[in-house]
DNA sequence: CGAAAATATTTAATATATTTACAATTAAAG
DNA sequence: CTTTAATTGTAAATATATTAAATATTTTCG
């Protein structure tokens, strides 16, 4: 059962390492970001969220176009919203045009929230990619772009 | 609430970017990764904690040094130990040394499962990464692996 | 028009993760 | 050595995610 001839070596080390690199950087990062929404009781899929009505506007969103937006499922939807909604942030508003679309606006509360929430944030963006000078962030989004390329052929 | 006077500019943008591409790259990733592991009924989690344990040896490794490893809670660790012995991978032992301490080894069968997914997860890595060279691989990860510096002192 | 297909949301069952609290055991201090 | 500390595993409540199935509404088309 041990590893003994099971060294990872050549062609194959680099990729792994790449691997490897990636989902630590993504851990560190995403227990950052997850510490500083902590502050005003926000997640990482509560905060996406309310960005992306945000940006939708006064008439908010579909589920299902939310649920599109975010990667996730309707199903999964159906229970943040339920969450937002239980913590008054967000609104279920029926469709005029198509009884089945139910919308979820924010609540003012919500841009109030947001209007306090966004400057940190951004700034708290600046800092954790702080030990990148201006030219190594375009050299690593020139490569993550090209990664993404490839990754989604497969 | 519309997003007038939003737009990011200047020095926010290359940070913003960074984050969004690291993001969107561990998307397409851990879904990649996801669908090949499906095919042998194993999770990413459930995997890595695999991992752990071949690597560990016989003996396997105390729950609290599992969760240590896989930087998740000991809570957690129970859950996921329960499902793989339901799996009939992973059994449960007592340690003699220490009536506090459960280790959790590998079953024959995971050992057997482990040898026929090893080769084909290292050769997805291998087409995971095959859109950047040799070279672009080890600028990404010298990147990575400077960003995480940087991430670690917050 | 009216049956069939497509779309939108929810519910139920499950997996993975967290925090908090607790029982059992060990280690440490005096 | 015995009282106190810390460590280990588990349980309960909650958050986030999935798939599959049920329900309600359009749309489409023969």
């Amino acid at each position: 059962m041990p590893p003994e001839n099971n060294q990872i070596q050549g062609e194959g080390y680099l990729a792994v390492r790449t691997v490897i690199e990636l989902t630590r950087t993504m851990d560190l990062l995403e227990d950052l970001l997850a510490r500083h929404l902590a502050h005003f009781n926000l997640s990482q899929p509560k905060f996406n969220a309310l960005m992306e009505l945000y940006y939708a506007g006064e008439e908010g969103l579909p589920l299902s176009e939310l649920g599109e937006r975010m990667l996730v499922s309707r199903a999964n939807i159906t229970g943040l919203i339920d969450r937002l909604q239980r913590d008054g942030l967000v609104v279920r508003a029926v469709d005029p045009k198509d009884r089945r679309v139910i919308r979820a606006q924010l609540t003012p509360r919500a841009v109030q929230l947001i209007h306090g929430v966004l400057p940190l944030h951004m700034n708290l963006l600046k800092q954790a990619t702080a030990s990148l000078n201006p030219e190594e962030k375009e050299t690593l989004i020139r490569l993550l772009t090209k990664l993404q390329e490839g990754l989604e052929k497969l």
